[in-house]
DNA sequence: GATGCCATGTAAAGAGTTACATGATTCA
DNA sequence: TGAATCATGTAACTCTTTACATGGCATC
């Protein structure tokens, strides 16, 4: 069960509410961790039992308020004692490549604008990795220097997504388009 | 749910045992789609209650008796209707990026040994990839046909792999390596 | 007027893991 | 003698998704 410790070491590199971490669990590490909001929210509130998170409530005007979570000293000492553990395997479901895979099924235009789709997305995922690289290689420093772990995550990422838009150019030249 | 789409996908293109789908899981497609073994005999049983894959028992002499599936009528029904709707979104699980994006809590030492014991194990997949697609070469023109689409996927999970290997050689270039 | 963003959650159902259970053969 | 491979499954538990629920502000 480690989408606590993910959540722990989210928290660890900078504060954040609920909503906060699903937004980063979509964005920047979208490509190594999924997570929806209510699952987010349920394991705050347990993290929050176990006494490895606490948060401040801060009201806003116009706005829902907000719990801003942070990690507590407990929560460190058990995100150190994991990372010394050895991890578990990784687990992917890519619903897409089951399509590509029985392909055969699908007519060329169709498998075609299957893998135009899928492009598009990793491409957009790419973009946003992008503009948040140009803003990390913007600060300071130090700043700079808290990031380094996190910003290598993101450097993966985008090897992938460069790696998905290969394969998608390949494909498609592969696949004759078909004329009526 | 389509953990039973792919079951479907995969019978489709060679019947086989609930073993046999499990190793599949395990090295062609284990980089888009993971299942354990006791998931696969339960989905096997839930897929041939629908009436969408059935099986012959045939008996060994030495070894268990096997069940070996393949895909009915009305499966291929149901998995030619799958692929005509917009697929769900990928779900990924990579705690080994975690411990990367809290790597500041380990010693560089640790973090690189983490890192090399990683590459090994997508070395090893590329590996294992690579004699398939040996395997896949050799086929005879018929053969090879059959199996286009499926290596397309895998070519994927090559470049796949490639990307991790490159990031790995990245990443122990950017950590420097500590004396006594 | 509709969509999207911010912000939080609960309840029920479905998917997936871990532990348990068995057993012969082959290879090192 | 021990580990790996082939071969199947059940039971209990945990994790994850889907559907439901609310509501103001900003943008198109």
């Amino acid at each position: 069960m480690s989408i606590k410790h993910a959540i722990l070491a989210l928290l660890d590199i900078d504060q954040g509410t609920g909503y906060d971490l699903m937004t980063r669990f979509n964005n920047s590490i979208g490509s190594f961790w999924s997570a929806s909001h209510q699952q987010v929210y349920k394991e705050l509130a347990s993290l929050a039992t176990e006494g490895w998170v606490e948060f401040d409530e801060v009201e806003q005007a116009g706005k829902p308020s907000k719990k801003i979570y942070r990690v507590t000293p407990a929560g460190l000492d058990e995100l150190k004692s994991w990372l010394q553990k050895p991890v578990k395997p990784l687990k992917v479901k890519y619903p897409f490549l089951i399509k590509i895979f029985a392909g055969d099924h699908l007519s060329k235009a169709q498998l075609r604008q299957d893998i135009i789709q899928n492009s598009a997305e990793h491409r957009e995922t790419l973009d946003a990795y992008t503009k948040l690289e140009q803003w990390i290689l913007h600060l300071p420093e130090k700043e700079k220097k808290k990031y380094h772990l996190p910003y290598a995550t993101m450097k993966l990422g985008m090897k992938v997504e460069q790696a998905w838009l290969e394969w998608s150019e390949e494909m498609l030249n592969d696949i004759p388009q078909e004329r009526e």
